[in-house]
DNA sequence: TCTTAAAATTTTATGCTTGAAATATAATTC
DNA sequence: GAATTATATTTCAAGCATAAAATTTTAAGA
C-alpha cells in the first residue's frame, strides 16, 4: 500500500504514488461534482416550478414505475441506495398525495409493498418526458460521439459500489 | 426551438431533436449521478469515521483556507453556490467548535467576515491531505491520460452555471 | 431630513439524508 | 415450545439544503 520511495525522501507517506496525477484527479473530482451539482440544481428547479415536486420523489416514482407490482420498502431503499428511514419519509408523503399505495405482504406482517397508483403512473409519465428533455438540453454540450466513452469512464468510478445491476 | 418534423409525424413535440442521442444522454446522466454519489458517500463515511466531521463543513473550511483574511457570509455562499441560510447554519456550528471566528466588518454593521482560527487551519490541513488520498484512490480507475479529456467534457456541462471563476 | 429602496444576514417552514435506536414479526435453536 | 437471533420497517436526533419572509443597517432620493 505504501510507496517505498517515500521513506527515502523524508516525506510523510500518504499512499499517493504520483503526486501530479493525484492533483489532476482532485481537480477532476471537483469538476465532476460541479457538473453534477449544476445539473441537479437545474432539475430541482424544473421539478419545483413545473410539477411542484422534488428529485427524490421522482426517483422513488421512477424505481416503482419499472416494477408494476411494486417493491418492498427494503427493496426500494436498496435500489435507490439510500437509507431505510429516508424512504419511509418520502413514501409517507407520496402516499398522502395519492401517488403511492402501501400493500400488506402475505405471510409476513413485517413487510409492506409499495406501488404506484394509476394517478401516480400518469403523473410519472408526464414528468419523465419533461425530465428527458431537460437532460437532453443540459447535456447538449457533450459531443455525442463521446457519450459512450465518457460513460465507460464513469462506470469504473462507480464500479466498486455495485455489480452493475442497475 | 421545436422540431419541424414532429408536426408531420404526429408526435408530441418535446423539443428533442435526436431521440437516440437523448436516451444516450439520459443514461450518461444516470451514470454521472451514480459515480458522483458513490464518491460522495465514501467521502462522507471517511470524514465521519476519520475526523468526526462532514463534507459541507470541509467545503466551508476549504473555501476559507484559500483566503486568509476571511470572507463575508455572502461571499462564502456565493463561492460555495449554496443559499445564505445554509451557510449560516454550518458556520454557526463551526464557530461553536472553535474552527471559525466571526469578525465585524468596519463601516458596515450588517456584514460579518468569517475566518478560520489557527486550530481550524491546522485541522483543515490534516483533513485536506487525507481527502486527496481518498480521491486518488477512489478515482484510480480513471486512465490518467483521460483525465484532462474527461475534465473538458465535464467543464462544458457546468459551463452555463458560471464563467469559470472557480 | 424623511422616506424609500437596497443590501447583508438571519429566521422559519419544509423536506432530504444519515446512523442509531426502537418496534414488531419471523425464523432458528435448544 | 421457549428463548434467541435475524429481518423489515419505523422512529428519532442531528445536520444539510432550499425558498421565502423577517430583521437590521446602509444608501439614495425627494
Amino acid at each position: 500500500m505504501s510507496d517505498k520511495l517515500a521513506s527515502r525522501s523524508g516525506m510523510a507517506d500518504t499512499g499517493i504514488k504520483d503526486p501530479a496525477a493525484s492533483k489532476a484527479r482532485l481537480r477532476l473530482w471537483l469538476k465532476l461534482l460541479k457538473a453534477t451539482k449544476h445539473v441537479e440544481a437545474e432539475l430541482r428547479e424544473n421539478f419545483r416550478t413545473g410539477f411542484d415536486t422534488t428529485l427524490p420523489r421522482f426517483d422513488v416514482m421512477a424505481a416503482l414505475y419499472r416494477v408494476e407490482q411494486g417493491l418492498k420498502m427494503s427493496e426500494l431503499s436498496s435500489v435507490l441506495r439510500v437509507s431505510n428511514g429516508n424512504v419511509t419519509g418520502i413514501v409517507d408523503r407520496l402516499v398522502d398525495d395519492g401517488i403511492l399505495v402501501r400493500i400488506p405482504v402475505d405471510n409476513d406482517r413485517r413487510a409492506t409493498t409499495v406501488r404506484l397508483t394509476k394517478a401516480g403512473r400518469e403523473q410519472f409519465e408526464a414528468m419523465a418526458a419533461s425530465h428527458e428533455t431537460w437532460i437532453d438540453s443540459l447535456l447538449d454540450g457533450i459531443n455525442v460521439s463521446e457519450v459512450q466513452h465518457l460513460s465507460d469512464q464513469l462506470e469504473c468510478i462507480a464500479r466498486k459500489s455495485t455489480k452493475g445491476e442497475d
